[in-house]
DNA sequence: CGCATTACTGTGTTCGAGCACAATTTATGA
DNA sequence: TCATAAATTGTGCTCGAACACAGTAATGCG
């Protein structure tokens, strides 16, 4: 085997100089047709690839990365995100890359707007963001796509947006809910429970519903119900209560975000513990009601590693021109009492 | 906020040449000790962190890593392996990797031994390996310990040797196995079924079983039997029949490595659909039966994962020194029909 | 023909770290 | 005191790619 080819080697083999090679190479013009064609046969035939490293060691910019993410501090969901930022800082220490973090109140709009804006005072070359708020994030992705700024999307998708997006497929992680109470459930009425959110905007909660529902629309002999019972924060606890005893045929419940916790509470104190409980997220409160079988599993969303793929993709793209995929989904990691320690890892 | 320190402006700032600083850096002596302190502080106090690329741009040598692996003609499980380690020669191309593969039949400890002496003649750096056999995998160990020569091993782990080690907690997941089956299954006796390898010389398995016992131990309701079955691969269909059908108050089965589709095929013909059965790995015929809901759960093992991670470790140990973790435990994926898809691409 | 313009090609420097070797300073001994 | 050895420090080249700029050849035009 031969060592790797250099644009020295490569002018040797060709006849001319290595400022010729580089000028095939970028298409920079100023070579003699016959002089290209040859060249560029030659790179084919010996299949060159540059050596990104070098590349890079001359190529010594200040790349400016804005980050617009929910504040975990209001929901703590989001905590984990700052650890896969910083292991994909850690990975690419070694380029100088400056990482703007603006964070917003995941339950307040305006606050995203807001922080959208002082973001945008940084000049950033490329953003990293969670588009929570579908109406807004719309408008916020169109100012981007405006100003030639690239996005990276994660944890919700934008369909219509050209951003790419790194998440889960949420239809099909309600499916996945769906089977598993199916699978541990006694017979009975099902429950998709949404806790806290704007319901009409948090088009990540209706996907989950949809799959949730299409599970069952799918089975032949299902002929109990699938209620659905919407909770803003406030009442969580009195309009859940009166839910759970007022449905008595109810065998499963799903909760659609990282609050089951909420209804594992009542499922205790109300002893109902014939009710099958799953829901999303390894919140330190799902978790314990996980390890003593309140819940019984939750899907694990895996905001870290997304956090840390979205902002992976963004450097690998500023440095090597790397494309960044338009859709990248994460696998759905279902978790239960057993399997759960080397996740909160993650 | 200033750009990244160089040898160059710790040498102005220390008002000495980069030579100095240098041989402060690697300690390389010859360097008057007011002058060392000096310097040292100052490294301290910037966190002088070396450009890891610049220092590998001149250290062009050709890294030889030698691959120790089952053969997947042999066995499909290992067929992702490949994917695993091409992802990591095509993330590292900017090095000098040769990669030297010795396949071995997995089911013939002497092609194990033969391919690793073979695999010794291309004088190799640094190993990758899965260490299927116990004793001979000792044996193997402690010839490369001798010669000096680091390795990494996968899917199997050797506990008394030194090397490093990535996969599984057997044990745990065999107690994600138990919590699944127990889940699930109706109140009845539970088996333990190992088949086709040599029970004696396979630790992987007897790790699953007593993890899988644990978890019923724990249990205090649990009045039922814990059965347990081996069977040899030529034996199988026979001898499975005739364990299914003598043992009446079966509920579940677990099928402690990837051929539990060799009890499905039997379970859906004798019409066995109340006895649950998790298996491990995501093989074809394993996702077929879990599509059709024959097998209940799969574990994923994901050996593509590993040995992306062992060559990762190996690499970026011979590149950029990097330490490599002496244990490395992966993510125990629990696998339904519904989140199977994605996996399949890992 | 001579000079300018265009077309093309080659040379040399840069990036950061590593290392060989040259240069300088200090110490030692006769 | 001076030569020499020893200790310490500085200089300059290398890696591969990028690019500015110098250099050369070919062509055009009066």
């Amino acid at each position: 085997m031969m060592k790797k080819y250099t644009i020295k080697d490569i002018a040797q083999l060709a006849g001319v100089s290595k400022g010729t090679i580089d000028r095939v190479i970028h298409n920079r013009g100023n070579v003699a047709k016959d002089v290209e064609n040859k060249v560029k046969r030659l790179l084919e035939d010996i299949n060159y690839q540059p050596n990104l490293i070098a590349r890079n060691l001359k190529n010594n910019r200040i790349y400016q990365i804005g980050a617009l993410l929910p504040d975990p501090k209001k929901d703590a969901y989001w905590e984990v995100c700052t650890d896969g930022i910083n292991q994909a800082l850690s990975e690419f220490s070694a380029f100088d890359i400056r990482l703007h973090t603006m964070l917003f109140d995941p339950t307040d709009t305006e606050s995203f707007i807001k922080s959208h804006q002082q973001l945008m005072t940084s000049a950033p070359d490329i953003i990293l963001m969670v588009p929570l708020f579908y109406k807004e994030a719309k408008s916020v992705l169109k100012n981007y796509e405006e100003a030639g700024i690239q996005v990276c999307t994660f944890n919700n998708q934008i369909e219509v947006s050209k951003a790419n997006f790194i998440g889960q497929d949420l239809y099909q992680s309600g499916r996945v809910a769906a089977k598993l109470l199916h699978t541990i459930a006694d017979k009975g009425d099902m429950a998709i429970i949404h806790i806290d959110e704007k319901y009409k905007n948090a088009v990540h909660m209706q996907e989950k519903e949809r799959g949730f529902k299409s599970y069952f629309d799918d089975l032949s002999g299902f002929q109990d119900h699938i209620l659905k019972c919407k909770i803003r924060y406030t009442e969580t606890e009195d309009k859940l209560r009166a839910f759970l005893i007022n449905n008595s045929n109810l065998k499963g419940v799903f909760v659609t975000n990282s609050k089951a916790f909420h209804v594992a509470r009542l499922l205790e104190t109300e002893n109902k513990n014939h009710i099958k409980l799953v829901g999303y997220d390894l919140l330190a409160e799902n978790v314990n009601y996980l390890k003593v079988g309140v819940i019984d599993f939750l899907i694990h969303q895996n905001p870290r590693q997304q956090a840390y793929l979205g902002l992976k993709f963004l450097i690998e793209h500023l440095v090597f021109e790397k494309q960044i995929p338009n859709k990248f989904l994460l696998p759905i990691d279902i978790i239960n009492s057993e399997n759960v320690t080397p996740f909160l890892r993650d």
